[in-house]
DNA sequence: ATAGGGTTACCA
DNA sequence: TGGTAACCCTAT
């Protein structure tokens, strides 16, 4: 028949980011059930946003290996609670989209190995990728 | 419903 | 031949 594989388009993947922008990365379900997302993505289910998302972080096998990201991550939240899980992807909101096209790689790896500026509103996490 | 794994198809 | 992109199946 006629459609073996069905690429995915620049504005599949924009709404996507968008939707994980917005709500947060993970939450496929969430973003598919945006009436702004899904008129683009509707002909997508959310196995398929999460197999497009995978894939996109996968990197020029080990050519050109990334040493190091940087994510700006926003204020965060404010709850005592303690909370062990590194879920920074969850809450970046616009910084994640910048952090694809800056830092194309990475991903929700290990945690970071240093924090910087503590006390400010926004927190950069370096994570330190081995080749 | 989400995450992970494995497989197939197309392109350089 | 190698690598990337997309799809299906299984497990949690």
């Amino acid at each position: 028949m006629g459609n073996p594989k069905q690429k995915w388009t620049p504005e599949e993947e924009s709404a996507l980011k968008a939707g994980i922008a917005k709500h947060g990365a993970g939450k496929w379900s969430a973003i598919l059930k945006d009436p702004e997302f899904s008129s683009t993505l509707f002909s997508r289910s959310n196995v398929d946003l999460k197999d497009k998302w995978r894939n996109l972080r996968v990197i020029p096998t080990g050519r050109g290996c990334r040493e190091k990201a940087v994510v700006t991550v926003k204020k965060a939240n404010q709850t005592p609670k303690q909370d062990n899980k590194p879920m920074a992807l969850t809450d970046v909101g616009e910084n994640f989209d910048d952090m694809i096209v800056d830092a194309k790689p990475l991903a929700m790896s290990t945690g970071p190995l240093h924090v910087t500026a503590p006390n400010r509103s926004e927190a950069k996490l370096v994570f330190q990728l081995h080749c």
